[in-house]
DNA sequence: GCATTCGATGAAGCATCCTTCAGGTTTGGA
DNA sequence: TCCAAACCTGAAGGATGCTTCATCGAATGC
């Protein structure tokens, strides 16, 4: 979103003493701390230090600005989610789309709500760096991955497996993000995953062509409306 | 997200003369623009004012703070889409779900579309500010709207239409959000209509208890699924 | 024409905070 | 034990930018 010229975003110096390890991961901890508690506007590279309990200098020394900081944690973040998703949808190939959305929705909700602070203070950060860029990056892996699965679907068949992959993965982030930020409580999750795994289905079911005939559950369903040609997925 | 002490954000003083009413238009204006030219934190009151013509002084006359003059743009922009579907979904009432969705996602994605630009940049704003807030506010209002209507389907019958609707508006806000930091294309914008409607029929119908019988299209899909019972909504 | 309110100005105060660097401490191997 | 590399420190430089206020110009009512 940032307009600013990308700054140098890699580390500044690798650890190679146990020291420093332990270090780097501190203040990428605490960043998130700072994040959580102070919010995204007052969070200040000296504040961070000071929460990881070493010097401003020392953090430079492995960051080399606060936009690189922020930027490692939200990869760490979002390349954990999409791992997660990517693991589901490989194990789940050859299955039937049931069971491609239960395995998927579940992973993602996990991934995300292991660590639902984090998920929710880095949404801000997001925006403030160039999160898209990085958001895209890894979200086209996932939707490749998604889309190898659908490909797969022992039940239905995808004109264009990557667009729809896409649409269900922005489903997904979107509704959840939803749920993040009107305020996350155990119950609500629950029934929050069940509903997701009813829209994705709902969606594959009408957006697959089936093999077979078109078993329409209603008038005005356009379960099999053919999507107009293969472009170029959207993501 | 901000977990600063929420400034005042009301204006400072109200126009009277037509004069003064130009000015606060016309930063308003400026605003949106620096925002595209120059991103979220190259957004300064000074720049601001100098874009809009007048001097900082006078924007400070009526937005008490740098906050508050985002706030006032986001909350027009949200409003209008807000009110876009609102009215869509007044206007659909009594009518079957197809039609429903047809209308409010045309409705949505219209409202977005006049202006994606600033719909695009006030992502970066809703972060940084405590625009959950705002979002929650006119959200709840919109999903009011939605659930009043859904309540009145001609073909469907819903548990807990307020819970429902809530997850169509997040999919909704979820998935135009990921084609805009995707990039539009027109192209594009028309398949992902389409989709998309697809995406909210299929959920629905999903989510919907048949008042007939259940017409499964395939083996797994939870059609006939009763949500546990009636919580409140999640958003 | 005058008084009062409204509107606009913009230099300067003030605060925040990112980043550096010169010099200290710790570690691990020789 | 000693040394070189790794690691850490934190005060200070320097830049940015929000916000105020004393002052001037414009409009409106009488």
């Amino acid at each position: 979103m940032s307009r600013a010229p990308a700054k140098q975003l890699e580390p500044r110096k690798t650890p190679v003493q146990t020291r420093s390890a332990v270090t780097v991961h501190a203040i990428a901890e605490a960043t998130i701390q700072v994040l959580l508690e102070r919010g995204p506007d007052r969070l200040t590279t000296t504040r961070v230090a000071a929460r990881a309990g070493v010097s401003v200098g020392t953090l430079y020394q492995y960051f080399p600005n606060k936009q690189a900081l922020l930027f490692a944690v939200l990869e760490d973040h979002l390349g954990r989610v999409a791992a997660a998703v990517e693991h589901a949808s490989s194990a789940s190939e050859q299955a039937p789309l049931s069971v491609m959305v239960e395995k998927v929705v579940t992973a993602f909700i996990d991934a995300k709500m292991l660590r639902a602070d984090i998920s929710l203070a880095l949404y801000a950060v997001a925006a403030e760096l160039d999160g898209a860029r990085l958001v895209a990056r890894l979200g086209s892996r996932t939707q490749r991955a998604l889309a190898r699965m659908l490909d797969t679907a022992s039940d239905a068949h995808f004109e264009d497996a990557a667009f729809t992959a896409g649409m269900m993965l922005a489903a997904m982030s979107g509704t959840i993000r939803a749920v993040f930020e009107a305020g996350v409580r155990p119950k609500a999750v629950r029934r929050f995953r069940a509903e997701l795994q009813l829209m994705c289905e709902g969606y594959l079911r009408a957006a697959a062509r089936p093999a077979k005939e078109c078993t329409g559950s209603g008038p005005g369903l356009a379960q099999c409306s053919q999507p107009s040609a293969a472009h170029t997925p959207d993501q």
